[in-house]
RNA sequence: GGCGCGGUACCCAAGCGGCUAAGGGAACUGUCUGCAAAACAGUCAUUCGGCGGUUCGAAUCCGCCCCGCGCCUCCA
């Protein structure tokens, strides 16, 4: 089954068709540390997350460099700000990254990558654009001239012309052209800063993705992702850099995720209308923020609410709890019994669920189709409960399509809300059951009063009682 | 002004030329129950922003209009 992705560079879904056979090499644009990671940052990681799982999972052996921006302006300000070093700064919120991805759970890329660890590389590409004819040296700066790279506007569809016509053009005279862009930028004082032929200076933004990738990817790779936002100047910028540096077609497949919205609007630093993760960790599992995020495209915009992220927490908490009830009902077979001709169904619900990955990473059809797999083990429950081999069929497939989703399973459940007290549990509801023989109807619904207050929920099956946390 | 994206039920959302317009949440009804709860089941868009057009056939393609958003400056 083909796989498609839809690619910003021909602005259409395209097959799939990796440059080397079974490997996939892919660039992510990563975050600059410099503040706490908010709703937006989890939406593209968890995006990209779901397309390397998927591209493992479809057998692909995958190379994913993740590049951290630990120098840049933003950094510098805030380190002086708070007089203290940007390194340090750099590390205290990285470090905060890669807690709340590992919350969030995002695989760690292949390698993450530090453009100050890539200094001289980046030095060698500036002077290598310079004797090119590409790049122009003004006092201590050195800049690309985009008049120079033909193609440039090709990703973003713009024209040099047309922008330059718009009305918003930051002035700085001494540029050729108000696009042209810093590959290397002076140091002024009291900013860190590494030796280059023009003097003391440190990269420029767009410098370090181009050198990072290629080295760990080589000349020309598959997939090359990031935020929508990052389209123009920032990609456009970095094909701009490499292929005229290199002469070669540099990234075959651009990825890029859509916004989270606050009331239709971006989330943004600047606007100010931002959530972190970890203050939306205080309120919601992590695992809900995830379900909630890859219930809509990742192209489309999400809008964020309290509303939808209860509703994700129902949805999620119905998905872990049948996987909870089928072994409940397993758990009570005596003698299995198999009702034949059952199996096609779930085959089916099997392939829907793969059909929907393949066509750009449809997670939000994916998960519907988990909810029709839900809905099937719910009806072998209830008319063939004996079935115990198509009822581990039914939980394997559940559990296996939310770990590909990277939807952990065990969440606030029986286990994870009393795992000290669960024997003291059975006993109260072995009381209760017993008063309930007794007819001590006021007994039993003390006890399970007391529990609900513990917020142990009591559900009365037809296989006896089952318990489990509030969700 | 240029470029791009989107408008599907009460809310969210998949579908992007042809089987009954997925699925989740809410609501309502029912099953189960000593009663509840939970769980489960059923109901919930003859219709996809509006108007035209193409087609045997359109939510899906084309044109125009209305509305919302994003990028064009750092931003996932």
């Amino acid at each position: 089954m083909p796989l498609f992705i839809y690619n910003t560079l021909t602005q259409k879904k395209e097959e799939f068709v990796p440059l080397h056979p079974n490997e996939v090499k892919m660039y992510v644009c990563g975050v600059t540390p410099y503040d706490e990671a908010h709703l937006g940052h989890g939406r593209a990681y968890v995006t990209f997350d779901i397309i390397r799982r998927f591209l493992e999972y479809s057998g692909y052996k995958v190379t994913y460099i993740q590049n951290v921006t630990d120098i840049d302006d933003k950094l510098i300000n805030k380190a002086n700000g708070e007089r203290r070093t940007v390194n340090e700064i750099a590390q205290q919120y990285f470090d905060s990254y890669l807690e709340v991805m590992e919350k969030l759970g995002v695989l760690n890329p292949t390698r993450y990558v530090k453009a100050t660890e890539h200094i001289p590389e980046m030095v060698k590409w500036v002077k290598g654009l310079e004797a090119g004819g590409y790049a122009y040296q003004i006092d201590h700066d050195v800049y690309f001239e985009v008049g120079k790279f033909k193609d440039y506007g090709k990703l973003s569809k713009r024209k040099l012309d047309e922008m330059r016509s718009g009305a918003r053009v930051e002035v700085d005279s001494r540029k050729k052209d108000p696009f042209d862009f810093a590959l290397w930028k002076g140091a002024k004082e009291g900013e860190p800063s590494w030796d280059s032929p023009w003097g003391k200076g440190r990269p420029g933004w767009h410098i370090e993705c181009s050198v990072m990738s290629t080295k760990y990817l080589g000349e020309s790779f598959d997939i090359h992702g990031g935020g929508l936002d990052l389209i123009f100047p920032h990609h456009e910028n970095e094909i701009a850099q490499t292929e005229a540096l290199t002469c070669k077609p540099w990234v075959k497949y651009w990825v890029h995720n859509g916004f989270v919205n606050v009331d239709k609007q971006k989330m943004s630093k600047s606007l100010g209308n931002f959530f972190t993760l970890k203050d939306i960790f205080k309120k919601y599992d992590p695992m809900v923020v995830r379900f909630f995020l890859l219930s809509t495209h990742y192209r489309s915009p999400i809008d964020f609410s309290d509303d939808q992220l209860k509703a994700a927490e129902k949805g999620l908490g119905r998905l872990r709890d049948t996987i909870d009830r089928i072994q409940f009902v397993m758990d009570s077979i005596e003698k299995p019994k198999e009702s034949h001709g059952l199996d096609s169904k779930l085959l089916e619900l099997d392939e829907d669920f793969i059909i929907a990955l393949n066509d750009d990473f449809n997670a939000a059809g994916a998960i519907g189709v988990l909810f029709e797999i839900v809905a099937f083990a719910n009806k072998i429950m209830e008319e063939n409960p004996s079935d115990k081999a198509l009822l581990l069929k039914i939980r394997k497939s559940l559990i296996g399509y939310m770990e590909l989703l990277g939807l952990r399973v065990e969440g606030r459940d029986r286990s994870k809300t009393c795992p000290d007290n669960s024997e003291e549990i059975e006993k109260m509801i072995a009381e209760r059951e017993a008063a309930r023989k007794n007819k001590d109807f006021k007994k039993a619904d003390q006890i399970r009063n007391d529990l609900l207050k513990k917020g142990i929920i009591l559900e009365d099956t037809a296989q006896g009682v089952r318990w489990k946390g509030i969700t």
